[in-house]
RNA sequence: CGAGCUGACUAGAUAAUCGCUGCUCGCUUAUGCGGGUGGAGGAAAGUCCGGGCUCCACAGGACAGGACGCCAGAUAACGUCUGGGCGGCGCAAGCCGAUGGAAAGUGCAACAGAGAGCUGAACCGCCGAUGGCUACUUCGGUAGCACAGGUAAGGGUGAAAAGGUGGGGUAAGAGCCCACCGCGCAAGUGGCAACACGAGCGGCAGGGUAAACCCCGUCCGGAGCAAGACCAAAUAGGGAAACACCGUCCACCUUGGUGGACAACACGUGGUCCGCGCGAGUUUCCGGGUAGGUUGCUUGAGGUGCUUGGUGACAGGCAUCCCAGAUGAAUGAUUAUCCUCGACAGAACCCGGCUUAUUGUCGGCUCACACU
């Protein structure tokens, strides 16, 4: 299987944005990062990034978290479900290096799942 | 070798694996796959100026407002750049300067000081020739007083007190006179000009501030790619047509329709009345237009090389190249090796500058020391 990161896998638009945030269901935060995460009915999980220039001031920053971000889910998408998730940007990303980073988000995908499956009875 | 000035260039490298994206070719087909090829900067930054481009307004002028401000040139244009002048700083190489006008008007200047711009001012000091008073007198004057007054040399105040030094002169002084320096005017000479030099003349200016208002000159319409153009779902609403529906009265005729008039009730608005709106649906079409999409979007005041003109900024000619175009936003991640261990930092319509941040390397020049 092709471990490729299309426009089919991100979120594209305003609204698909928005109802990650209104739903909400699943969440996963650290210091570095905060993850909002919905169940969508695509059939594969979708990225959203949303870095705020308030967090994360310089856009050579702002570019190179996105890069780690999006190249780890990359890496993962084959063990998520079918969820669409916003990543957003805490106060201490900025002081995370590639290596630290690349491990939070391991542990992230991790934990989503795992949350995923505990929620799945509740919601059929 | 040390201290400094200045001009260029540079922006870790290599390999493997996994990705993103533009173009292109092929195969597939309506979306992929494969091959080839391109993919951040010198500041992409700050958004401080100047242009192109787009839409709106006007196509003319005036006023207001703003920006700029030595001269000449370069340029599409500029507040930029080049060359030059003037002033300042530095031993020097060099660097810095909003660098027009105070003979249009207005404003501003603390404190000190007797006095601060008008025709300048007597606090201490100096003088008191002349006039006045007193004393003496050989009747010619002499001495004293500091009253009238004179005086800008000296002291004192101040950022600044009406040019400086020397001499003459005087009662004491003073450009009052003279010499030199300074200053002003200036024939003329050089230069496109800014400006420089300056014969000669004048005993000698009346200040500063224009990054205070102001005056003079030059330039400027406004908004910006979220500009603008095109396609266009859902919902609500607008227009048109067809069908369906419609209380009472009157008129007409082909007894079921057409036309006209009038009324009642409910709801909304409103404190109330009047008034106004709406109560009437279905289907189709039309126009506007939101989400979303397409375009604008990269071939350009373009790069590189050679060459001609010019001190130079730059301009001309020839050859050659196509060198990011994303849109939740690509240009990356991981691993390994090497070294000098990698700074500042990420395109968003495009150019020309300015400013700020910052890594390393090389060249030229100046000064000091040492050596020859």
């Amino acid at each position: 299987m092709a471990v490729t990161f299309t426009r089919k896998q991100r979120l594209l638009t305003a609204a698909e944005f928005g109802r990650v945030f209104a739903e909400q269901k699943l969440r996963s935060v650290d210091n570095s990062l905060t993850l909002l995460a919905a169940p969508n009915n695509v059939g594969h999980p979708r990225l959203g990034l949303a870095i705020a220039k308030k967090q994360v001031r310089r856009a050579v920053d702002r570019n190179r978290c996105k890069r780690v971000i999006r190249d780890s889910f990359r890496h993962h998408a084959d063990q998520l479900p079918a969820i669409d998730i916003v990543v957003l940007a805490r106060s201490e990303l900025v002081r995370t290096d590639k290596r630290q980073l690349h491990d939070k988000l391991a542990r992230h995908w991790l934990r989503l799942n795992k949350r995923w499956q505990q929620s799945k009875p509740n919601n059929p």
